[in-house]
DNA sequence: CTGTCGATTTCCATTAGATGGAAATTGACT
DNA sequence: AGTCAATTTCCATCTAATGGAAATCGACAG
């Protein structure tokens, strides 16, 4: 009849078509909870995620009937739950690529004595998805599958930026250098520098940790999302040695695990 | 002015006030994901949640967008995504009860040479919060954390349902009783002796797997959650040896992490 | 035991936007 | 190229999500 809102979403901003608002809402609260940020009342949550408060209230109610919050009446804050365990464990067990190359990286780190990881970026980090430690230690306190490190700072980081599509880059730039700004001007050289290193030679190297050397190789395959292989050693070392010593293989266990994806 | 529709939602039934149905389902989605679940199209998930087709296809397309999903366009199916990892390592990290429970059940692991576990209820099953396995075997490849096991059949889930509100156990039996109709009879008995071996002696023991035999206790604290304690030993052994063995230890443990809980 | 204060939850009118059926599109297989 | 199953998009309908304001709750002080 009448000229029908053909796109409402249009008009505000060139929006995707039907995403959820509710539900996308609902996520941002879960991913409000990080290490360090684990007790959040709706106050918090409110101002984490820009949700009034009134929304908060309801959307973490929700989030507690479905199981994947917790309140702690007492606290007068949620935390998240058990379930969200459930997910993550059916995660790792039905990832192929995890599956696959946690054997390989496990032998290598045992061989080499090294820490062998593997990360996908999520937002302006980047997400461990395995990371086997060599050490000595019960070092399994620290599990690392599900941490995540800063994209522009890291070795893992700077792989990923290398391969990204340019729209992507850019736009991440520009988070960096609003959060960084006090120490972007050298933080972009060492960025671009990192980028051209893995165009070169295919790996780049950073110090993130003090005492931590590591490198990195992004693993593009088409129809994938881009993995980053990286290797680290801990001590005293010297970084070029380091560098010099473990490029090779991480090269050439990322080609491996690279045509491990490829044939899915 | 009218009788304006107090409470549009009562009249389906006595249902909660609000909680967000979109969100809700999004949630849905992402439980339908289990070992041997782990690649689900549209279709699978249509049918798994009940929801309409149109529906699955925006909500996941929703979460995509939001990082708990990745799609495979080869397979036309959706998998969960690297960043329900980093939830499950903040759950983890932020985890009082985790924090302190896991060192000593580690401790009584390494001493007794058995395997301790931690778990809590989600609807039908019982979540490990935590597993510690004793075994020469790197056999951290089964990260049991987050693993799901049935609550009729298991001590873990039995010493649970002891101690669970009347309406809760009962419902959860009537679910039970469908999905076991064939072996109920039997079943129903072991479960009762089960609760009453809990209220009599405080624990319960079952061998659920073959060569297992598991003992478990329910850790009841004022404003917290019902955690389940167990041991459990895998081998030949004779199951009244090893309930001799072990009920003394399960129940001193759990009277120490139940007092830790206590202040919180 | 009562009063104050900050925070959370509930109420309510508004209307954005979620929904399901049907049509269109996609892509795999013959 | 042609068929078929599955997925995505379209669209009118109208449910139910939203934010501001008021009510409620809980902790702490007097």
């Amino acid at each position: 009849m009448n000229t029908t809102n053909q796109n409402l979403a249009t008009d505000t901003q060139g929006l995707r078509p039907d995403r959820n608002r509710s539900l996308e809402r609902g996520i941002e609260i879960l991913r409000a909870f990080k290490p360090g940020a684990d007790l959040l009342g709706n106050g918090d949550l409110a101002e984490r995620t820009g949700l009034s408060r009134a929304t908060v209230s309801r959307l973490a109610q929700t989030l507690v009937d479905s199981g994947m919050l917790m309140h702690d009446r007492r606290r007068r804050a949620y935390r998240l739950a058990a379930p969200i365990l459930s997910l993550a464990h059916a995660m790792r067990s039905g990832s192929p690529v995890l599956q696959f190359a946690s054997p390989l990286m496990r032998k290598e780190a045992e061989t080499r004595k090294i820490n062998v990881g593997l990360a996908v970026a999520d937002r302006s980090e980047m997400v461990y998805l395995e990371s086997v430690r060599y050490s000595r230690r019960v070092s399994w306190r620290n599990v690392v599958a599900g941490q995540r490190i800063p994209m522009e700072l890291t070795s893992l980081g700077r792989a990923w930026l290398a391969v990204a599509a340019d729209a992507e880059r850019h736009a991440l730039f520009s988070q960096f250098r609003l959060r960084r700004a006090a120490s972007w001007t050298d933080l972009e050289g060492d960025i671009d520098a990192a980028l051209e290193s893995v165009r070169q030679h295919g790996y780049c190297w950073a110090s993130w940790q003090p005492q931590v050397v590591a490198l990195a190789t992004p693993l593009v395959v088409k129809d994938h999302p881009t993995y980053v292989l990286n290797m680290s050693v801990t001590g005293e070392v010297a970084s070029l040695e380091v560098v010099e010593r473990l490029c090779g293989p991480l090269l050439s266990l990322a080609q491996r695990i690279t045509e491990l994806i490829g044939n899915l």
